[in-house]
RNA sequence: GCGCCCGUGGCUCAACUGGAUAGAGUAUCGGACUUCGGAUCCGACGGUUAUAGGUUCGAAUCCUAUCGGGCGCACCA
């Protein structure tokens, strides 16, 4: 909608400027403070260029007013304008809200470490990258989802070790001394169970064996992320080895050229030159590549596949790590510009106003998984999606158990539930109420039909921005405005029947495919 | 010490990326059901946007400094 209004202005007006949502309705649907901006080239005073552009505008089928007020224009859309977009995203709604955008995207998030389930922290990078992924496709791009496993390094051998002794504590009834660093919780004596049944009790004391424990239980440790992934709702296109990264070692290494050198028998990545504090060890003196060697590779490996641009999404505790990915992609010749980083800041937890408890059983960390058990992936889902993902976090779970307006997943479900309601009450066909048209609105039928019609702006706004909450906001504040016009005005029975419920059809429309878009599904009752 | 992120009513968060009178929820207080789902709605109270300067028609947003908080600062992943 937004984009056909600033085509028609960019005919009149003969220049790009800036379309707003006015913050008082009575001004219009659209205003533009661009008045402002030519204020100092055309030396005139904004009001006096406002009242110009507002008096050039002759009678156009879109608007039915344009006023300039202290500077700004503002633009009342025609009730014609209004009602056809509308029942043009009522015939055909899947279409709704969609975008031809092109560009191919990888997307990487989550990524986390195949050792253990995933926790609450890992679980809003999940929900943002999701989200990101869902409004991405509605506008057309296509994207790649990716999790990059890292099944390499020492954390593999800790695995198997920390599966060992486990094992040995629990099922052999061994004592063992536990070393400073081991991975612990219920999903551990789980898989030693397993373990014992697939491999027999020899390999938990066998240290030669380590490694071909480890191996099993991370995959086994990736299948029980998949499942806790899918129960948020989120499904993974590619999963990417870290492991099956190193063949290519050699190939990559000669493309650094003297973006890496020798020194100290150690082969070094000279990432000062992009940013870095300072130069990263890639291959230690023992021959045994880095964690960066990996990431090197991958990042290659991405860039050689030819996307357009390239999102990863990381926790906020691993910005330092930054610069040196970056420098490494230049090193490569790549642009290091493509690859986008967003990072998600960390979540802390309430329950009854007092910190949540970790609980020893999960090994001293918050599970997702604990999580979406008690208050529903719904909740969850968009209770990370409605805040920025720079900003540290902090929630109660209990207010997102509660069935009223104090928790606004049933506040905007409630909302769409009341309008199936009233379209199943009414003895009127959907094909009827479509082909009404909605003329003479009221102020308050012609705020709701503006605002649910302004979905798709708030889709691409919220996506080229990188900042998904903006739909959440907007799916409470479309809410808001329905509870209000129900309590206000009587649908069933009034002579605006027909027109009130193309108006609610528009709104469930609006509802339902913003609340897709976070990955949770309407419910049409509750 | 250095780097990144952040600081908005008592609390949890928004603010169209520099625009009109800084908005929601929650908490507190007070109202509205013989009416389509009251799981709702309407009021009131509550802010010098951490502080001090600067940039300009215009600043929560940009710049500088200070204070406060989080996270990093591995040849771990």
């Amino acid at each position: 909608m937004k984009q056909r209004v600033l085509s028609i202005l960019r005919e009149s007006i003969a220049q790009e400027l800036v379309l707003e949502k006015p913050r008082d309705r009575s001004f219009g649907h659209y205003a533009t403070p661009i008045a402002f901006s030519l204020a100092k080239e055309l030396r005139k005073s904004p009001m006096v260029i406002a009242d110009e552009l507002a008096s050039s505008f002759g009678k156009d089928d879109a608007f039915s007013a344009v006023e300039a007020v202290k500077g700004y224009l503002n633009f009342r859309l025609s009730e014609k304008f209004l009602d056809e977009y509308a029942t043009w995203a009522l015939s055909d709604p899947k279409r709704f809200a969609r975008a031809d955008r092109e560009g191919k995207i990888l997307l990487e998030f989550v990524s986390a470490n195949p050792t253990g389930p995933l926790h609450i922290g890992h679980a809003r990078g999940a929900v943002y990258g999701d989200t990101l992924l869902r409004l991405g496709r509605h506008l057309g791009y296509d994207i790649t989802a990716e999790y990059y496993v890292n099944d390499a390094g020492n954390q593999m051998d800790l695995l198997g070790l920390s599966l060992q002794l486990e094992a040995m504590s629990s099922l052999l009834k061994m004592s063992v001394e536990y070393p400073e660093k081991y991975y612990r919780g219920e999903y551990l004596k789980e898989l030693a169970i397993e373990a014992k049944s697939e491999f027999g009790v020899e390999i938990f004391t066998d240290q030669d064996r380590t490694l071909e424990l480890a191996s099993w239980a991370k995959d086994r440790v990736m299948e029980i992320i998949i499942k806790d992934l899918a129960d948020l709702n989120i499904h993974f296109d590619t999963f990417v080895s870290e492991a099956s990264m190193y063949e290519k070692w050699d190939e990559v290494v000669a493309k650094l050229k003297d973006g890496a050198y020798k020194s100290d028998g150690k082969l070094w990545l000279c990432s000062t030159t992009h940013g870095d504090e300072k130069d990263r060890v890639i291959v230690r003196e023992d021959g045994r590549a880095t964690y960066l060697a990996g990431d090197i590779i991958y990042h290659h490996e991405k860039f050689m596949r030819g996307y357009d641009s390239y999102i990863n999404i990381w926790g906020a505790d691993h910005h330092g790590y930054m610069a040196r990915v970056k420098s490494a992609i230049s090193h490569l010749g790549f642009d290091a510009n493509a690859l986008e980083i967003e990072l998600s800041q960390m979540v802390s937890l309430l329950k009854d106003g007092e910190p949540y408890k970790m609980s020893k059983r999960a090994g001293n960390v918050i599970l997702m998984s604990d999580i979406v058990q008690e208050i529903g992936s719904d909740a969850l889902r968009f209770i990370f999606a409605s805040k920025k993902s720079d900003t540290a976090l902090e929630f109660d779970v209990e207010t997102l158990k509660k069935q009223d307006s104090s928790n606004p997943i049933y506040y905007i479900n409630y909302a769409h539930a009341r309008i199936q309601t009233l379209l199943s009450k009414s003895d009127m066909k959907p094909e009827e109420i479509v082909a009404t048209p909605l003329v003479d609105l009221n102020e308050d039928a012609d705020a709701l039909l503006f605002e649910a019609l302004l979905l798709p702006e708030v889709i691409e706004d919220a996506f080229d921005s990188r900042a998904v909450q903006k739909l959440p906001e907007y799916l409470k504040s479309l809410s808001a405005r329905l509870h209000k016009f129900y309590y206000d005005h009587r649908i069933i029975g009034s002579v605006d029947e027909a027109r009130y419920l193309k108006l609610l059809m528009v709104v469930a429309l609006a509802l339902h495919t913003g609340l897709e878009l976070l990955g949770i599904e309407a419910k049409d009752r509750m």
